[in-house]
DNA sequence: CATAGAATTGGAATAATTCTAAACTGGACT
DNA sequence: AGTCCAGTTTAGAATTATTCCAATTCTATG
């Protein structure tokens, strides 16, 4: 059910980047599939290794310029995990938040109803977002 | 009380590095001082910047050694902020997260009695660390 | 099938940080 | 005071992720 390798046709990747109002190009396509079915939490440069295997050419200004792109218009979202010095991509649209393994490296999804958090704010704020990254080691 | 800008003497500083086994050599104390009782959440460019204003010469490379001395000894935290390429340095030790004005770029801390949190994992995992980034605006 | 706007490309540019090798400092021992 | 040495600082080169740029290639539409 959770399974992070999923099978989506072609034809629904792109009907999802034109109702996203993204032109659906064959560089498009193929790296938005990846990310959603084969690929768990990216990089541009993991993109690029398995792109230069599937594909004859893809620049890597591309993969860059396809990454905003899906992220501008809310098919992707970018993390930004101080541990590493790439962003990575993550195709899980819905409220959630991060583990890091910190013996394997692994980056695992934490749904948004496994944590719930009280503020108790001394300051006037207005949350809007919250990020939350919890570390540690799984049994 | 919450003050940011504290006035600590040279001596304290001395002595907090060496606590820390820590050489205190000049560029560190003043380096050291000036996060401590002058900036806030400051970038190494920063730094830098008010250094060049107080010093005849203090290099860029110091300053990122120092920087990571001071962090490896357990006197500063570094933050790596999403919207920032940056890393910022947090002078305050105790557990506290974090609250970024959209509007206006600033950086709060966010004490850890502010915020409750409540897991409830499916998987089995042993946290160790928890990063709260909080996002919003100030009335 | 012509054409314009969008997409792609390779390579140069940028920016934060680290690396390197040489020069400098300051304390310990004469 | 003079020498030595490990640790520190320095300037500049190197690295790395990402963006920029100008030229080329697609593609949808008339």
């Amino acid at each position: 059910m959770n399974s992070k390798f999923q099978n989506i046709s072609v034809e629904e990747i792109e009907r999802r980047l034109k109702d996203a109002g993204v032109n659906p190009t064959t560089q498009r396509i193929a790296i938005f599939k990846y990310i959603l079915c084969d690929a768990d939490h990216p990089t541009a440069d993991q993109i690029k290794s398995w792109a230069d295997k599937n594909f004859p050419k893809v620049s890597l200004a591309t993969i860059y310029n396809t990454l905003n792109v899906l992220v501008d218009a809310g098919l992707l979202r970018e993390l930004n995990l101080p541990e590493s010095d790439s962003v990575v991509y993550d195709k899980t649209l819905s409220e959630h938040h991060h583990f890091l393994d910190q013996q394997t490296g692994h980056l695992i999804d934490i749904e948004g109803d496994q944590i719930r958090v009280e503020l108790k704010l001394k300051r006037q704020l207005k949350i809007s977002e919250m990020d939350i990254l919890l570390r540690g080691t799984q049994n």
